[in-house]
Order: C-alpha cells, then structure tokens, then sequence
DNA sequence: ATTGCCAACTGGTCAGACCAGTTTTTAACC
DNA sequence: GGTTAAAAACTGGTCTGACCAGTTGGCAAT
C-alpha cells in the first residue's frame, strides 16, 4: 500500500474515531505535508481519495471540513459504494427507470392474476387515498398505493428488488413528484394513468395491467427527459442529507 | 467545479455508460495527461479520486483498471435478514426466476440495441467458451455469457440487480445445471436456446432477443418445476457455506 | 467609524525530475 | 536457431518549487 492510500487511511479513521467531528476544518494541505512529512502532492492525492467516497469536501480558498456524513442512521442499503457511484449521475435515473419499467410491469401483471380479495381491498383503499390527497404536498398515498400492487403480486423477492430501487432513486434524485405534478396536465395524466392500472388490476386483466404499469412509468421518464432538455431545474438531493422521508415521491 | 473533479467525473460517466469495460485498462497517466491537456497530478488526483470510490484500481507498474463493479453485492447483501427469510423456502426459486425472466430479457433487449463492437467482440468471445466446456463441471463459462450480455446493456443498474438476484439464487439453490444438464436433450435445448440469444443480440435484433431470453430463464424454471414435481430431489445448498465459487452455475 | 487595499493565508495547477516496479526488447551465449 | 540474461522502455509513486486563484483579516487613508 502506498503513502498516499496510508495517509487516507489514518485521516479517515481519524475522521470515523471521533477525533475530528463532521463540520470541522482539516489542517491546511502544507500544514498535514509538512507535520506528516510528505510531499503537498501526496496529501493531495489522499484528500481526493476521501473526497471520493465522501468523507471530506474541499473548498477553494478556504479548506477541507470533515463532511457531515450520515450520523446515527440505521439505514444499512444506503451506504454501500455503489450508491455514491450512481448518485449524482444523470443518466443513472433513467437507467433506474428502465429498470422499473419491467419490474412495475411484471408486479402489475402478477397482481392481476394473484390479487386476493385482501389484496383487492387494500389496493382499492390506497386507490382512493390518492385521489383526495395532493401528491405534492403528500407522497405517502402515492408510495402507498404502488407498494399495495407490488405487494399483492405475492413476490417476495419482487417487493424487495422494487424497494431497493425505490431507496436507490430517493438518493438519486427528488425528482417526479416535485417536478411533474406542478404541472397540471401532468397531474391530470397520471391520475388517469393510475385509474388505468387500477382498473386493469381490478378487472383480472393481467397484459393489460402491466402495459398500463410500464407505460405509467416511461410517460414518467419521458416528461422528466423533456423538463430536463428543456432547462428546468431538476429538484436533486444534497446527497447526505438524511431526508429519506422527505415529503417527495419518486414514483408519481 | 475543478479541473480535476470534472476529469473524474467523465472518466467515471465513461466507464459507467460502459465505453470502459470491467477489467479494461485505462490509459497511462501520461497518456491521460497529454490527451486531455492537463498536468500529470491533476490526472493522479482524478484517479484517486475514483479509486477511493472504487470504480478503479491502481496496480504499480502496470497501469490503472476499471475495477470489476459490483464485486461484493452489498445491496442484498447475504447478512440481509432477508436472506435468511427467503431461503430455503422452494417458492423463492420460482419468484426469483419470475423477476429474472424479466431482467434477462430486457437486458438481452438492451444488448441488441446498445451493443459496442467490443461488447460484440467480448459475447462471440464468451460464447465460443462455451460450446467447448462441458457445463456441469465448469459453470463459468456460463456466467461469463450472460455478464457479457448484461454488461453490454450499458444499464449498470441492470448490472447490480441481475448480480444480486445471481447471489441471492447461489444461497438459495445449487440447481441448474447439476439438475438440468444431467439429462442430454436438456443441455441440447440449453445450447439451442444459448445460440438464439446470441445470434439475436449480434443480429441487433432486440425484441427477438429479448424473447429468446425469456424463454430462456422460463424453460429453466420450468424444467426444475418439472424435476421437483417427478420427485428428483434438488441438490439444495447448505445456505451458510461460502462456497459462493462452486462449479454449479445459477444461469444454465 | 468606514472604506479600500494589500499581505498572508487557503486550495488548484503546472513542470520536471527521480525512484520503483513491470514488460518488452535486445544481445549475448550455448 | 533457441535459451537466457542484461538493458531499455514502459508503468505508477514521490518529491520539489514555482505560480495562479480564491478568501480572509489587518492596516492605512479617508
């Protein structure tokens, strides 16, 4: 292991010991060469490795602070690498929403076929839920309403996936919600859009159902391609910021 | 946003929409230097940054290389108490299969699509391999075929998921192939099956594709489904034994 | 007391040199 | 010719000293 790799590892451990709290200011760049006795380069090189996974952040002029990194939380998905190798990527939303496509699809698809009576009711419940709240102000009934389809496809694995991917986009991106509703033909859309798998659901009709779901979730990508190309500033997430239960949804 | 960070991040865009390849080498950082116009430690600092991401890794000597993303599949990762709640219940083959079906097939859809010439280069390469192993005792070849496809689909997340369900199906099952090969007109459907994919993907077929995949993981499915119900018994895995390396593969 | 400038911080970038591993080429030997 | 060992040409790792670019604070002129 080299010199640069050792000094970002005894700044991060110093970092993750306690020694230096989140917010605080790390001793210049010559300051650490010289006291470390290294070369300004090797500091460098060190601080953007811990600059890469997120550990301090630099400021011109001014100097490196131990980032506020997430403190207490118990989230355990959400600290893996590769969150901080997607998050912040444009196209990494669409690469999501992609993915979504098939696997809101198929839980549409299956519900259709599977739902029970139970299922039905619970569906039904969240169906109505939606229509008397305003999703911008309140995004639980939307979350409520696609985890009951999801749920009733009785796919275990398929409830899990879809909820990581859910937890994947809260990092990504606040977007949808925020961004499309405010618009009022889109607001109009998706409702429709809902009403449509509900009903596909509801009537047994399984192809049906999942075309509604997936074209549900491309109208989705699309408008938010289109605001984008458009200019309109999309709504993204401080990244660390831990406000996973911000008022936002990521589906519609 | 520095020079350094912007290097960072098209390096990073480049190798996730998959114009690096895992494993691939990465320029010198003289060559860097001199084709992107900048110092020698500004591209060290880019590369470290990435490093300490672990998107690439630095060997002295030899160069820097794409790291292997999703090496470790933390997301549903094995401590998961998931994990313990799904396997050994024999349903959860089948749900996982269900979701496979649909990745598999937009992942093959994808590749048709989106495939480079050196995606190409590296399926044909990956399927030569596999005519010649006998995939009972090598299960390699097999995963390196659908990696290839997958990793042609330049969706990373398509990527992490397939592998995670790829993990999640080891700790479940040792099925597959030592179940299914055994039987010789099965490997004959199975190498039949191989080769619709991939003449699909090189023709740039992408719906065939996506068909001949699914049909694919179903026909999988399916025969296991048939095997339980004639009472041959399934060679499930101990669950906790790491030998995540066996030489049974997961795939077909 | 306010304003404004300048000096002393901070990080950002550059150039060139040298050390340390790895690979390839070359040349000597059998 | 074929084998092997030295040497040259790569690769990354580190150092030095310089200069540019933002930020801050003090000191002087108003």
């Amino acid at each position: 292991m080299g010199i640069s790799q050792e000094i970002s590892y005894r700044l991060e451990r110093l970092i993750l010991d306690g020694g230096l709290a989140p917010g605080q200011k790390i001793p210049s760049e010559r300051q650490l060469a010289n006291r470390l006795g290294v070369s300004r380069a090797i500091v460098r090189e060190a601080l953007h490795e811990l600059q890469g996974r997120g550990v301090v952040e630099t400021l011109h002029g001014k100097g490196s602070f131990v980032a506020s990194i997430v403190p207490t939380t118990e989230d355990l998905d959400d600290r893996s690498p590769l969150m901080h190798l997607f998050a912040g990527h444009p196209r990494t939303l669409y690469d999501l929403l992609e993915v979504r496509e098939q696997l809101e699809g198929q839980a549409a698809l299956l519900a259709a076929q599977r739902a029970t009576s139970i299922d039905r009711h619970r569906i039904t419940k969240a169906f109505r839920l939606l229509g008397n709240t305003d999703p911008l102000t309140n995004a639980k009934p939307d979350h409520g309403f696609h985890q009951a389809i999801v749920e009733a496809s009785h796919n275990p694995i398929l409830v899990h996936v879809l909820n990581a991917l859910k937890n994947m986009m809260l990092l990504t991106v606040q977007a949808s919600v925020a961004n499309l509703n405010p618009r009022e033909e889109m607001r109009h859309s998706i409702m429709k859009q809902h009403k449509q798998i509900y009903q596909a659901i509801m009537a047994g009709k399984p192809d049906t159902a999942r075309k509604a779901a997936m074209a549900h979730v491309r109208f989705v990508g699309d408008s938010m391609r289109n605001l984008e190309s458009q200019g309109t500033k999309m709504i993204r997430m401080p990244l660390v910021t831990g406000t996973s239960e911000a008022g936002v949804s990521t589906y519609t």
